[in-house]
DNA sequence: CCGTATTTGTCCGTATGTATG
DNA sequence: ACATACATACGGACAAATACG
């Protein structure tokens, strides 16, 4: 009885819990963007319950670096300036560097298989031009490394800064640019972990994100508009 | 008027955000120990508060993942084992890695000096076999760096990673053994970070952590009186 | 510069769920 | 296995601070 599983689900939890992700999903569609606040009544009418587990979902969301909490002032989405996005990604690449490291010397050869394959998939859409497809190609094949590491915490924080690179107003810039030249860096970084080459690996993947870092400081200040 | 600062600092923060570090140095100094459950109506009878801003101090802190908040249980304090533990310390030696290098690139010619006379008298500690002195001044060299990389979001995660090891109920292993000999590593760190390499920083202060990390996954299961 | 309205911050009461005898 | 005691989870209301006219 998958209801009564998904009752007892929604049971166990706690409403701040269950709202939290319903919040982050608001901030990550744009409906709310960075620098609005955020009216607590307002949630709560919305998702029909009191002020009390808003109240601590937004407290949550302040730890991972969503929103900012002003005392008597209200809750703001988190705006990042150019200079916070970069130390972001310099946490970023930390991180991925270790995860490459991790996954060359933990990862199941099932696992080293379908990270092939995803690189196999991404020079197809490359070559057909379908960055519709190599988008989501992208983001999943970090997932798989970070997957592929063996190690949750490295996993977690590393897609809480994900999250929070989404606040950066200019984003679309570093989204759009120069990642169909990337994925032969997508393979060397496959190809290390392969060989089991510890050393190449993290090597590999370090580089990628900091070349990424190299084109966001490079990018000069971008039109607001769309 | 200090006087008056501080009663404006205390009227200028919601008590929750005053309460949570309480609680946190109630755990660090052992006051309530990993696996105990917190009773919210004692902490906030304790503080003098309604139990409102005791959950929502409560909520922050499982996101630093001091705690954990179990449905309908209440929060107990976060008790480490050794596979995540050693999981802890591999995002440190990342992060640590990536502190190093940046410290290398962008450290002012002051805290290269501060960082050089820290190492200095750590060597007349252990020259001295002064351990109660060097434990303090090994954790302000670790600080030290981390605010020289000048990220400051690499600081706090490093900051939060460390409290959180000291959840790990056989710490006092990792930190009491081996620490002595060491000191050469953190001159070899501090040297390259003088020179600005930030390769030869970033690897020195990498393995410096990962072997802390050897040294913890070598350490049998310990007792675990006293 | 002041009064008003809105929103946040806090407290308390009640219900539900868990643990224990 | 049942009933009792206890702690948590939520809702609602009051007070204080801020923003606006």
């Amino acid at each position: 009885m998958s209801a009564h599983e998904a009752i007892a689900f929604l049971k166990s939890r706690s409403l701040g819990v269950l709202i939290e992700p319903e919040i982050e999903r608001m901030i990550m569609s744009g409906e709310i963007k960075p620098g609005d606040r955020i009216n607590e009544n307002a949630l709560a009418v919305r998702f029909g319950t009191s002020r009390g587990p808003i109240r601590e979902a937004l407290r949550s969301m302040e730890a991972g670096g969503l929103v900012e909490l002003v005392p008597n002032r209200g809750v703001f989405v988190r705006s990042l300036d150019l200079a916070t996005a970069c130390a972001i990604y310099e946490v970023r690449a930390a991180l991925f560097g270790m995860a490459g490291r991790c996954a060359a010397e933990r990862a199941s050869q099932a696992e080293v298989e379908e990270l092939g394959a995803m690189v196999a998939d991404m020079d197809r859409a490359v070559e057909a031009g379908d960055f519709e497809t190599y988008y989501p190609l992208n983001l999943a094949l970090h997932r798989a490394i970070l997957a592929a590491s063996g190690n949750r915490l490295l996993a977690a924080q590393y897609a809480s800064l994900i999250k929070q690179l989404h606040l950066y107003r200019a984003r679309s810039l570093v989204e759009g640019g120069g990642l169909h030249v990337s994925n032969q860096e997508h393979r060397a970084m496959v190809d290390a972990i392969a060989a089991r080459d510890a050393e190449r690996a993290h090597r590999t993947h370090f580089d990628h994100v900091m070349r990424s870092l190299d084109r966001l400081r490079a990018a000069p200040t971008p039109a607001t508009s769309t």
